[in-house]
RNA sequence: GGGGUCUUAGCUCAGCUGGGAGAGCAUCUGCCUUACAAGCAGAGGGUCAUAGGUUCGAGCCCUAUAGGCCCCACCA
């Protein structure tokens, strides 16, 4: 044991116990060892941060729940394993890479795919780890030794694996269809991908001439003119009355050369616009529908970068640009009718916020249909449960209109499709390696599909490839499927539908058992964190300057899951400022236990105020355990600070602070022992939450334990449960606060000690008054204290103060103010004859005695009585101040 | 259009299976009481959005309404 230093200084701290528990292979989780012990296996998986990621506060608050999460499981003796890694990030990557190509002149396909692979692998190496480092000064205990990549070997492995399952199934297929085509990355997304933003745009209603019919027209309106270019048809609804008769005649497209059909289709609303579509089957995805159900062409019109193709005066021009040409070009002859304003949703690319042209183009796919059964069953069953189980619908809702999913990806950073084609006949193979030659024709010209997959394929597989799978390792014997995942909620169609299809699909099982969703960490006005804004706050400034104890604090208290929350340094301030409030009773418990009288402490020699707190802090271990079983870590950490902020500083402290002082004896060292044992109970309860500082001081208390971190997690003790002795000191508790109260409104100083009569009738209530002198007298500001039946010889020039069973009078002769001390009364007879009239009410209520649980009605005739006391007390009092 | 969620003290938020409304910050009043002024002791402050309903009893459950936020969706 050791002394501490005078203010906690986080700073020098926590560096030195982050080493130390690596150095003890503390976060080391084995299958082999867990199996051997006959411990059960905890396990979580780190969503995997992009590589071209810094610590940000959204990581921050998931990483924090993470950690608690399975500091507390490793204490309760699991083989806890929180498997971290990080995220290849496809596009993210790519872009990185580019731009950092570009600073240096450098064009990405001048260096050819090898050459930029070979860039973009260093780019990996040199910050790849960066936030792998930051994550270790947020306290993280995850596996480092572990520590996986997406595109490591392993998992690379399993993607292939994947892959080429699927496609055995039939499950993954390659098709020309309408995808989501963004022209600045020039890539297809996913639907996932795309975000929908509401934009003020307009309606252009356009005349397209009848052919054969001078003079007549069909209005359309469309809110992308541009797109005429490709139409191949205009559709109407086939009820709709008003152009029945069209159905079937040409139109002729204006600003080409080409005539469309009318056609009908159920698809067109007749309520909304003309009530006539123009059909573009290349560029809109209903469109695209409606175009494979009537057999029309599809004319693509753009080129990647979303310039015109399309042969002609527009040719060339950027999509933007051909609309305005378009637009003045049909004013020009007349065929614009009127524009509207009109606002409406724009797909547009989540990442870099460019508009998506939907286009048709060769692409991968999954089929969605038959995995999504099971992942819907494994909600409904309750196999899979959210936390807060509303997000439950939220995951139906997606998986149950789900559409294929669009898995290539036009990048080179990434997993490259297993998939080659033969030069010679055309033949596609789908190989878990390279063929030799093409099994068709045996050809041996063979190409490799040059695009890659979606950065989510691979993060599907995480919960399982990060184990080792498809290899049946130990650890995926033993620590899949895992138990919790944390994530927050915008990302649960990117990631967690897909890790529960994919698990479900290759290893039959969940890939965990429940998902505890967070919110977003917002700025203190509310508004989403972003680099745009520059509203960010960096956890590192925050770990800097308060220490990592305080920011997981912050992001803890109060937080309910999947809500959003705020962040307020005035809150790092009131969580630093609890760190150093541990602290400081730290300091002052270990200053004393110097000073302890040798010998054993036992039970029974235990005074009322250490049976009380000790009974606390186990009903407290036990509240605190079931809340975290709950996942409540918000309200399991506002315990554990009401506790030892409460009760156990500013009441228990107090209390035993006047034995401290006394000569060695038997009470005293029951206090020491209290003190040090309380404390040590509360400090593991803290520990998930604020790893350092409960480290730093466990490993000063005592020398028997190396680390808090694996020390064992407080149970409930029968043989620590004192409820007569909890209840006594709650009496002591109230009758001080009495007294401070009228010490308070008379203005008292703290200084001028009084003399303090209670006076009661009740033997017992006196006993318990006669146990609690030395420290009653302490905490009431006594000089002395006088226990006594009646209320001889207390004198005229006493304020009083009524509690249950008993009452306080202190002499005070000049300071008492009959007028103030007959308000004080009136107001405290106020408040009982509300609590009487409530008390009575429900117990004059018939059926409030007829169908509340018995305990109810006992409870409610105890506190009753209690009243009945007090308010008669109260009124004697009144009567004799001649009020 | 569908779904979700929120509305509680001046501010930010908790409130577990329904059983006397809580915290932090802010405000006011006293205190440097030898662990802590990053502290101690007190105090004020809430028709729990509104209206109905269920119940002996509702901040909590049900219905509707208003407002805020979010997600999904192919109305061109």
């Amino acid at each position: 044991m050791k002394e501490l230093e005078k203010t906690y200084n986080p700073a020098e701290i926590e560096d030195r116990l982050y080493r130390k528990w690596l150095d003890g292979k503390y976060f080391h989780a084995d299958a082999a060892r867990g199996k051997r012990e006959g411990k059960k296996p905890f396990t979580i998986v780190m969503p995997p941060p992009n590589i071209t990621g810094q610590l940000h506060m959204g990581h921050a608050l998931d990483n924090t729940m993470q950690d608690i999460l399975i500091r507390y499981k490793r204490m309760q003796g699991y083989e806890a394993l929180w498997q971290p890694g990080t995220d290849h990030a496809a596009i993210a990557t790519e872009v990185k890479v580019i731009d950092k190509l570009k600073s240096e002149g450098i064009e990405k396909h001048d260096l050819g795919r090898e050459g930029f692979l070979k860039r973009a692998w260093e780019w990996k190496e040199e910050y790849g780890s960066r936030i792998v480092k930051q994550l270790h000064k947020l306290g993280s205990s995850a596996d480092w030794d572990r520590e996986r990549f997406t595109m490591d070997e392993g998992c690379s492995e399993a993607v292939l694996e994947v892959f080429n399952r699927l496609y055995e199934k039939g499950y993954i297929y390659k098709g020309s269809r309408i995808i989501n085509w963004c022209p600045v990355c020039q890539t297809s997304i996913s639907d996932a991908e795309v975000e929908h933003v509401e934009q003020d745009g307009f309606f252009w209603h356009i005349n397209y001439p009848i052919v054969g019919e001078e003079g007549r027209f069909v209005e359309i309106a469309t809110t992308r003119p541009e797109t005429m270019l490709g139409d191949t048809a205009v559709a109407v609804n086939p009820e709709d009355e008003r152009y029945r008769d069209l159905i079937g005649k040409m139109l002729k497209l204006p600003l080409t050369d080409r005539e469309i059909p009318v056609i009908a289709d159920e698809y067109v609303d007749k309520e909304f616009g003309t009530g006539c579509v123009k059909i573009t089957p290349a560029h809109d995805p209903n469109d695209f529908e409606v175009g494979k159900r009537h057999g029309l062409e599809e004319i693509c019109i753009m080129n990647d970068d979303a310039t015109i193709s399309a042969p002609g005066k527009y040719q060339g021009m950027d999509r933007y640009e051909a609309r305005k040409a378009i637009v003045e070009d049909l004013k020009a002859q007349g065929l614009l009718v009127k524009v509207v304003p009109h606002s409406h949703n724009v797909g547009t690319h989540d990442r870099c916020k460019t508009t998506v042209e939907p286009m048709v183009k060769p692409q991968w796919f999954v089929r969605m249909d038959e995995m999504a059964k099971p992942a819907i069953e494994a909600l409904k069953s309750g196999r899979l449960k959210f936390v807060p189980e509303s997000f439950g619908k939220t995951y139906l809702h997606w998986l149950e209109g789900i559409r294929d999913w669009c898995i290539s990806r036009q990048l080179w950073w990434g997993h490259r499709i297993p998939a080659w084609y033969c030069d010679d006949c055309g033949e596609m193979t789908v190989a878990r390696t390279a063929p030799q030659a093409c099994p068709k024709c045996g050809g041996t010209h063979l190409r490799q599909d040059e695009d890659t997959l979606d950065t989510w394929f691979s993060s599907a597989l995480w919960p399982f490839s990060t184990l080792g799978w498809p290899e049946k390792t130990p650890e995926y014997e033993y620590f899949y499927p895992t138990d919790v995942l944390v994530t927050g909620y915008d990302i649960i169609f990117f990631w967690v539908i897909r890790m529960v299809f994919s698990g479900l699909e290759q290893t039959g099982k969940e890939p965990f058992s429940t998902v505890l969703i967070h919110g977003l960490v917002r700025d203190s006005q509310g508004r989403k964190m972003s680099k745009s804004l520059g509203n960010g706050i960096d956890p590192l400034e925050v770990i800097d300057k308060y220490g990592a104890d305080a920011l997981r604090m912050t992001l803890m208290t109060g937080n309910a899951p999947g809500n959003d929350m705020r962040f307020y340094w005035e809150h790092v301030e009131a969580s630093r400022n609890f760190a150093n409030k541990i602290w400081n009773a730290s300091r002052f418990i270990m200053m004393n236990m110097e000073k302890a009288p040798a010998g054993e402490v036992s039970l029974s020699d235990l005074a009322m105020p250490d049976r009380w707190i000790l009974s606390r802090v186990n009903t407290l271990a036990k509240d605190v355990t079931e809340n975290m079983d709950k996942y409540e870590l918000g309200i399991a950490l506002q315990k554990i600070y009401d506790f030892i902020w409460e009760e156990f500083c500013d009441w228990y402290i107090e209390m035993v602070k006047p034995r401290l002082r006394e000569e060695d004896n038997t009470e005293k060292a029951a206090a020491i022992w209290t003190l040090k044992t309380v404390l040590i109970q509360s400090l593991k309860l803290l520990h998930p939450y604020m790893p350092f500082i409960t480290e730093e001081i466990f490993c000063n208390l005592q020398d028997e334990e190396e680390t808090i971190m694996v020390s064992a997690w407080p149970v409930y003790r029968p043989e620590w449960n004192f409820a007569g002795e909890e209840k006594a000191v709650e009496t002591i508790k109230e009758a001080v606060r009495a007294i401070r109260n009228v010490r308070t409104s008379m203005n008292v100083p703290p200084s001028r000690k009084a003399r303090v009569y209670v006076v009661s009738e009740k033997e017992e209530l006196l006993g318990i008054f006669e146990k609690s002198r030395l420290f009653f007298a302490t905490l009431g500001y006594a000089s002395e204290v006088i226990l006594q039946r009646d209320k001889s010889g207390i004198g005229e020039g006493a304020v009083s103060a009524v509690t249950p069973g008993a009452v306080i009078y202190i002499p005070m002769e000049e300071l008492v103010d009959l007028e103030k001390e007959t308000e004080r009364l009136k107001k405290e007879e106020e408040r009982l004859e509300k609590e009487l009239a409530r008390s009575r009410g429900m117990l004059n209520n018939e059926k409030f005695v007829s169908r509340a649980p018995q305990a109810k009605i006992d409870e409610e005739r105890a506190k009753l009585e209690k009243y009945e006391q007090m308010m008669a007390q109260v009124k004697e009092h009144l009567a004799q101040l001649g009020r």
